[in-house]
DNA sequence: TATCAGATTAGATATAATCTAATTTTTCAT
DNA sequence: ATGAAAAATTAGATTATATCTAATCTGATA
């Protein structure tokens, strides 16, 4: 995605196409590491411009309500995020902790039944194990 | 679950029954609300015996380790708990946050190749919507 | 009973996120 | 161009959540 896909997708939600805004999009759009917060203050502001912590999440929030971001379901204390391009699955890892992406394929929905009146949006599936850097240290015979 | 089968199910798991601990099970075993540490600590403390903060948060992390309970793959800023007992699938309300729990049926897994050598230990399936509570607020022709 | 590992405690500390109020930047009508 | 209004950014304070520390308590065992 280019800079002026990037320019183009910020407007189209209504945000305006701040350095700082685009800064944080650009980011996330060339990592698929799921980076927290702070991750992402600490990266856009080793290269120009400054941006403040205030700002990167007031901008997270504002991606996030646009659709263009998400706030990736995991345990944990700091959120992490990644931006919403192909839809996709999550791997987090139980020795390191990593998210990775894992190909998208459909899920059966529940039951109307077990359902109820509920109005379902989406699903989101994550599969949790071992990466592959920490498969190998991981002992077969012992359970998790 | 009777208080015996939760003292035994404590010390199977190598846990000392102690008051404190029990307390936390037998709240969790007797409200699928998915409650925090916090309003765990507070509903632990409304009866009998008190318990620390300090505690509360250990409690919840040796029952975690052991496998009993488990801390809920959500987004926002407190962790959410629920006992382990039968498998389930969550449902998170956009309007109020809840976290609801769905039947279990089973979920397929990635192909190999998606997979590549990550160990696959288990999934959790989230959707996401709008509650029963929250369902009749929502004007269906508006987008979230 | 004496010992000792496990458990609990209050309070301090660390970490993550949000708020505040001042300032800067952009937009837009004139 | 000019000035007013809106939007965005900022540093630092504040709040919320979780963990750590070091002293004390408890209960199992010898
Ligand atoms: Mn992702
Ligand atoms: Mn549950
Ligand atoms: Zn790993
Ligand atoms: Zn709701």
């Amino acid at each position: 995605m280019d800079a002026e896909a990037i320019k183009l997708s910020l407007e189209e939600s209504g945000l305006r196409c701040t350095s700082q805004r685009y800064a944080v999009m650009a980011f996330l759009l060339e990592h698929n590491q799921h980076p927290t917060a702070a991750e992402i203050f600490a990266a856009v502001n080793r290269l120009d411009p400054r941006s403040s912590r205030a700002t990167t999440y007031n901008n997270l929030r504002d991606l996030v309500q646009a659709g263009l971001v998400r706030e990736v379901a995991a345990e944990g204390r700091a959120a992490r995020f990644d931006a919403k391009g192909m839809r996709h699955h999550h791997f987090i890892c139980d020795g390191c902790g990593s998210v990775e992406d894992i190909e998208w394929y459909d899920v059966p929905k529940p039951g109307s039944r077990s359902l109820g009146k509920r109005i379902l949006r989406e699903c989101e599936l994550i599969f949790r194990g071992r990466c592959t850097r920490c498969a190998p240290r991981h002992d077969p015979r012992k359970a998790f």
